[in-house]
DNA sequence: TTGTTTTCTTATCTTTTGTTAACGTTTTAG
DNA sequence: CTAAAACGTTAACAAAAGATAAGAAAACAA
């Protein structure tokens, strides 16, 4: 894909948040860059700080930790999504988590120093106060929900409710990885499957 | 405490934020109400929207849903906080939380169409956004925390965790609400409890 | 292809958690 | 002050989950 049609995509992608002008997007997206991952390759890593924020344009990430020795899958951004360590990138400490390519993926991406430039740019403040809002009120509603499903629901209650809204994540995503997001082992979220057939038949 | 005290704690307290000069405060304090809410009486309510955001000038409130029967607390708030059901008062959708005064409890408070109002007025526009993505951006990163705990602890590591970090919950909540914030239930908690002396000692 | 890694299931055993109920203590409300 | 409700612990049992290992199937790479 060209990084004109990227950028297309994207800024198509950024009207729910704000709608730029011409002589505001020249501003903006001049301080966009493009990232090419490969498969397996990081965005960010745990330890360090993660400086940035990327709408993939194509491709897929994971979020994980390091723990006991093994990789805990905490979570998935698709294409059109923004990914980021975001308290990190926000808070300027180290990431706990490492952010993963999970096939060859192709990123526009922006700094955090860009955003407090434009944040500084009386041309471009309002709005990008505004797009930070919305970003933000929206992971926060998701955010919301996740800790909601940890406190009232039982790991069998989350996968049965990922099952009728988590089309995209249940179809690209390998089991483990899905156990580790509900919270619970592989082999205890094979069982659940189990149970759940023989409930059904 | 008198108004114009609480209102002093509230522009205080808001300088982590914004920091309004004296034009702007007078319009933005015009949207301002204030509530007292008696202990047990509720901020927001299950399948209601939540049209309203709240500064916890003095109390505290607890977060629940009701779920076969019972309670379950998820979260609390305390004084010089922000308490709302958030998802709810950001998309206009039935909030699924009850949010409860734990004891006699002063807020100050706006409501979606106040800070709308004030997102649509020139003179306060940008700092309103401003002020929205911050505060947006500081619960994310309290989000981002406790959906980490939930993937990559156990009920006994965020216990612990809790322990070495959550004075105000462990020493204003009873346990069972602590349990509920955790995950678990209160027998589990109390085992949980029993097992860190024993192995202290 | 061929061999290796990854993925998923299954089985066994251990640990933890949930459930229910009982009990004593503390707090609350009238 | 007194009765009722709420709270925390403990016990007993059932259910679920974690740990580990083994085996089959699928995906992947040389």
């Amino acid at each position: 894909m060209d990084t004109s049609t990227a950028l297309q995509i994207f800024r198509e992608n950024l009207k729910k948040y704000v709608d730029f002008n011409e002589a505001e997007w020249i501003l903006f997206s001049q301080h966009l860059s493009f990232a090419k991952l490969k498969k397996k390759h990081y965005f960010a890593e745990a330890d360090k700080v993660c400086n940035k924020v990327g709408f993939i344009v194509k491709g897929s990430v994971r979020y994980f930790q390091f723990k006991d020795g093994e990789d805990i899958t905490g979570y998935f951004s698709f294409e059109n999504e923004f990914t980021s360590s975001y308290k990190s990138y926000l808070m300027g400490t180290p990431s706990h988590v490492y952010i993963q390519a999970l096939e060859d993926t192709l990123l526009i991406t922006f700094t955090r120093k860009d955003m407090d430039e434009m944040l500084n740019d009386p041309m471009l403040a309002y709005k990008m106060e505004r797009f930070g809002r919305l970003i933000a009120e929206q992971y926060l509603c998701c955010y919301e929900d996740r800790v909601t499903s940890f406190v009232t629901q039982s790991p069998e209650e989350r996968y049965l409710q990922l099952l009728s809204t988590g089309r995209e994540i249940l179809q690209r995503m390998p089991q483990h990885y899905i156990a580790n997001y509900l919270g619970i082992t592989p082999v205890s979220l094979s069982r659940i499957r189990k149970r759940i057939l023989e409930t059904v038949r």
